[in-house]
RNA sequence: GUGGGCAUAGCUCAGUUGGUUAGAGCACUGGAUUGUGGUUCCAGAUGUCGGGGGUUCGAAUCCCCUUGCCCACCCCA
C-alpha cells in the first residue's frame, strides 16, 4: 500500500536550487560573525518546558511546540532563552563578556505564510554579548547586523530603534497605567500597517482616555527618526527619569554605532517600535526592507538585562540580535536579487563510450585535485544526452574526451554559455574553467 | 485560534444554462541529428477533476460534510 507523501503544515523541503543559495549566505553570515569576534555555540532542539515557558509573553507562549512525551519537554522557540540557560549553567567556563553566535533552527506553532517568509521551522542567526551593560555592546550588535544586511544584499534596509525605558516613561507621561503598557504598545506597533487613524481607533476601542491617546499619538508622530527627534523628545520630557535615561542611552548607542561604520540614514528612531518579546529591558531594534513591506522584519533584537537572572542567583546583563536568514532568502528571491543554480558543478566530463570511461574518470580526479568542482556523466549515453544534462543543470563547461582528443593528447572544452569549443592541454583547461 | 478565498495533467490554467471518449500552453519522453545542449519540426505518454456523501436518466459543473493550500488578523525572523 502506498503511503501518501505529504508534509506537516509549515515544514518544507529545501531543494538543491534553494539550498545552494542558503549555504552560500550562511557562509557569509558565519564569516561575518567570526570577523567581529564571536564564538560559536550550539544547544539542543529540545528544552524542558519550564525553561521556555513564560519568557516570551502571553501570546507567544501559545506558539511553543510542546512535545507529547512524559518528560515535559518542548522545541526551542528562539536561541536567546537557551543561551540564557547555557550562561547560567556554565558561568565559570565562559569569558566575560561572552560573545557568542549561534545558527540553528527554531520552531513556532504559527500560521505559516511562506510568501511573507513565515514558517514554522526556520533558522535564526543570533549574536549576543553577555555580561556587560556597556552601550558599546548594543552598538556593536546593531552595527554588525546592519553590516551583514548590506553584505547579504540589502544595503537599503532600515533598522528601527527604540528603548523600553522610553516607552515606559512615555506611557507614564501620557497617563497610561503600567498594566496598560503592553496593550498600548501592541497597538502602536501597528502604526505602519494600519496608519494613525487605525491606531487611534483601536486605542479608543480598548477604552483609553481620549486625551491620553492624543498626547501619545502626537509624540509618536512628532519626529523624523533622526537624532534631532531624540533631542526634541529629550527636551520635551526631561523631567521624566525613564525617558531621560532611555534617550541618553539611545544617543550613545547611535554615536558608537557610527564609529562602528553605520550610516545614520540606515537607523531610524521610532517611538512606535515596541517588540512583543517580554524579556527586553533596554534598547530594542528591528529591521525591514522598505521595498518589500509584505515581508516581515529581517532582524530583531535588543537588551535583556533580567532574563539570565531568572536562571541564576545574580542578574547578568546581555544584548543581542537575530538575523532571519529565511526571511532574507525570501526577500532576495522576491526582489529578484539572486539567481538560482541547480548544481555546484563547474565542469561536466562526458564519457565518450564505455571503453574510454577510465580516461574521463581520471580527468575528473585531476580537475578535483586542482579544486575544480566537476562530475563525470555516469552513463555512457549519446553525447547529445550528456550535453542536455549539462544544459539542464546549468553546468557552465563540458569536456569531451574521445578518440581524437586522446590521439592528440588534448581535451575538447565547450563553454556552454558562449557555445564555443576549443581543444586544449590540461594546463590551459584549468586556466579556462577557473575564473 | 478567528475571518475570507481557492482546489482540474509535473507546473500555469481553460472547461458554456449539468450532456457522450476532460482540454491548452509549458515541462517531460522518443525521433529528425550514432562526436555536441539552448532554436525548429514530427511523434508520444500523462488525470482517483482534493476526499466522502447527496440530488439527477446523467455531476469537473448543483447541495452538504471533510481535508489541504492561499490571503488577512494575532505574533514575529
Amino acid at each position: 500500500m502506498k503511503i501518501e507523501p505529504r508534509l506537516y503544515r509549515g515544514m518544507r523541503d529545501i531543494l538543491p536550487a534553494d539550498m545552494l543559495i542558503r549555504e552560500e549566505l550562511l557562509a557569509d553570515v558565519r564569516e561575518t560573525f567570526r570577523l567581529w569576534g564571536f564564538a560559536p555555540l550550539a544547544t539542543p532542539a529540545i528544552e524542558f518546558r519550564d525553561i521556555l515557558a513564560g519568557k516570551y509573553g502571553e501570546s507567544a507562549d501559545r506558539l511553543i511546540y510542546n512535545i507529547e512525551h512524559k518528560d515535559g519537554i518542548a522545541l526551542r522557540y528562539d536561541l536567546t532563552v537557551p543561551l540564557a540557560r547555557v550562561v547560567a549553567m556554565n558561568r565559570n567556563d565562559l569569558p566575560t563578556p561572552f560573545k557568542r553566535y549561534q545558527i540553528q533552527e527554531v520552531w513556532r506553532a504559527e500560521r505559516a505564510q511562506p510568501r511573507q517568509g513565515r514558517f514554522r521551522e526556520f533558522i535564526q542567526c543570533d549574536v549576543d554579548i553577555v555580561g556587560t551593560d556597556s552601550l558599546i555592546a548594543d552598538a556593536e550588535v546593531l552595527a554588525l547586523s546592519i553590516d551583514l544586511l548590506g553584505r547579504l544584499g540589502f544595503p537599503g534596509a532600515i533598522t528601527r530603534i527604540n528603548h523600553r525605558a522610553v516607552l515606559r516613561g512615555l506611557m507614564e507621561v501620557c497617563g497610561f497605567k503600567p498594566e496598560e503598557e503592553m496593550d498600548v504598545c501592541r497597538i502602536i506597533d501597528k502604526l505602519d500597517k494600519i496608519g494613525e487613524d487605525g491606531v487611534r481607533e483601536e486605542l479608543a476601542e480598548c477604552g483609553f482616555a481620549a486625551e491620553n491617546i492624543d498626547m501619545l499619538m502626537k509624540t509618536i508622530l512628532s519626529g523624523d527618526g533622526t537624532g534631532a527627534m531624540l533631542d526634541e523628545v529629550e527636551s520635551k520630557f526631561h523631567d521624566n527619569k525613564r525617558i531621560a535615561k532611555g534617550i541618553s542611552d539611545l544617543k550613545r548607542v547611535l554615536n558608537f554605532a557610527e564609529s562602528f561604520g553605520v550610516q545614520p540614514e540606515s537607523v531610524r528612531f521610532d517611538l512606535a517600535l515596541s517588540r512583543g518579546l517580554d524579556y527586553y529591558t533596554g534598547t530594542i531594534f528591528e529591521s525591514v526592507v522598505p521595498e518589500l513591506p509584505h515581508i516581515g522584519s529581517l532582524t530583531g533584537g535588543g537588551r535583556y538585562d533580567e532574563l539570565i537572572g531568572l536562571f541564576s542567583k545574580s542578574p547578568i546583563p546581555a544584548v543581542g540580535i537575530t538575523i532571519g536568514i529565511d526571511r532574507i532568502i525570501t526577500a532576495l528571491l522576491d526582489a529578484g536579487k539572486v539567481e538560482h543554480c541547480k548544481t555546484p558543478t563547474r565542469v561536466l566530463v562526458t564519457i565518450f563510450d564505455e571503453s574510454l570511461a577510465e580516461k574521463s574518470i581520471d580527468l575528473a580526479r585531476k580537475l578535483r585535485a586542482e579544486g575544480v568542482a566537476c562530475e563525470v556523466h555516469l552513463e555512457p549515453v549519446k553525447l547529445k544526452k550528456q550535453f542536455e544534462y549539462a544544459d539542464a543543470q546549468g553546468i557552465p563547461f563540458v569536456v569531451i574526451l574521445g578518440e581524437d582528443e586522446i590521439a592528440h593528447g588534448l581535451y575538447s572544452l565547450k563553454d556552454m554559455r558562449a557555445g564555443e569549443q576549443v581543444e586544449l592541454d590540461f594546463e590551459s583547461l584549468i586556466r579556462k574553467v577557473v575564473d
